[in-house]
DNA sequence: GTACAATTTAG
DNA sequence: TAAATTGTA
């Protein structure tokens, strides 16, 4: 590329391929996962092309008041919001590196099945680093490869990894062809789907307090740690958009200011991938249950007692659904419905239906 | 275990 | 023409 006289090289590191290297048969962008990571499979990754050796790049700027960082008021101190953050990761590339590498030693083997469990550890937690450069997905492919190639982890755990890895790839890809997959819904017959303006339920969504435990322990650990598990981003997902109806964009702006791995292709793609306006074209009786859900993914209720300290005396049987436990119970728990703790906003039963009818509505249309 | 509706994609 | 990440009742 050439322009005001200066030469512009670009090398491939952020991705395995360039959007425009997966090709279907017919040579154009893929719009379905699973005969993208076929394809992706098959050319497997572009080796990396490192920098020509002429090229050095500059290191930071001195300050020239101080050289120590701290004198730099980079770091917030009241309220040191940041404080969850880096109790849970350590920025830069050995941070990375080491990361990586105790997954593969201590979690692939479970990840398969254990990667839809938030009470466990059993995810990379990769994709800070990986938002933020401090790890390629070719050193992710490379290191998973080895690990596999030496028998010491099986096919399916590492393939199953690797195809989240592809997500992040295919999401790129879809940014890449579709420039307003960030605000525009990629069917286009969403734009006329039933939304609600609802600004009580979105604060309500965005504190946590919606009722549904799940949704607010989700909701509660992405406000004070910069992170969510991704079950659990399903859930709260599903809930803003087909519980609450309200639109997915503004579920993604939060997202988009509040995570620590925020990754403008991934969050995207994941927000039209639930409110079923994305590339996936059968997703519209995909309703989750917060309270199945919760039953299913969290069964001990440890993830929301985690990060719902008013629910933490709480019996597991009741833990999903707290307005359904008797009165002695909750009292014995030292819970308050609609004090310490709020009804749900709304019924699920009731708005499943809603949602539903919604989708009828743009169909015909 | 099955129905839930209809559409789009990829080969 | 087969298939389509992640569900629910």
């Amino acid at each position: 590329m050439k322009g005001a006289g200066v030469n512009v090289e670009t090398f491939n590191g952020s991705l395995l391929r360039e959007p425009w290297e997966v090709k279907t048969g017919s040579g154009g962008p893929y719009r379905v996962f699973t005969p993208f990571w076929k394809t992706l499979k098959e050319i497997g990754p572009a080796r990396a092309q490192l920098w020509p050796n002429s090229r050095k790049i500059a290191g930071p700027q001195k300050n020239p008041k101080s050289d120590k960082l701290s004198d730099w008021g980079l770091l917030p101190t009241k309220p040191n919001w940041a404080n969850e953050i880096a109790q849970n990761w350590t920025p830069g590339e050995q941070g990375a590196r080491d990361r990586l590498n105790h997954f593969l030693n201590n979690n692939i083997d479970d990840y398969s099945a254990g990667r839809d469990r938030p009470d466990k550890e059993f995810t990379s937690k990769l994709s800070p680093h990986l938002a933020f450069g401090e790890i390629s997905p070719l050193q992710i492919w490379t290191a998973t490869y080895d690990k596999m190639a030496g028998g010491n982890i099986s096919d399916e755990a590492a393939m199953k990894f690797l195809s989240e890895v592809a997500w992040r790839e295919f999401s790129y890809s879809l940014l890449f062809f579709n420039e307003n997959l960030p605000e525009k819904p990629l069917r286009e017959n969403f734009a006329d789907y039933p939304w609600r303006d609802d600004p009580e339920g979105l604060k309500a969504w965005q504190l946590g307090l919606t009722g549904y435990p799940i949704v607010d322990a989700g909701m509660r650990q992405l406000w004070r740690t910069g992170w969510m598990h991704n079950r659990v981003r399903m859930i709260v997902a599903s809930f803003l958009i087909k519980d609450q109806l309200i639109p997915w964009q503004e579920g993604a702006a939060w997202f988009w200011d509040t995570l620590v791995d925020a990754d403008l292709a991934n969050n995207s793609a994941s927000w039209q991938w639930v409110a079923g306006c994305g590339a996936d074209a059968s997703p519209y009786f995909r309703i989750f249950n917060p309270v199945t859900q919760g039953g299913k993914f969290d069964p001990d209720g440890d993830y929301v007692r985690e990060f719902l300290p008013e629910l933490k005396k709480l019996p597991k049987k009741y833990i999903h659904a707290p307005w359904k436990a008797p009165e002695d119970v909750l009292q014995a728990a030292d819970i308050k419905l609609g004090k310490t703790y709020p009804f749900p906003i709304i019924d699920h039963a009731m708005a499943r239906e809603r949602a539903l009818e919604g989708y009828n509505e743009i169909r015909s249309a």
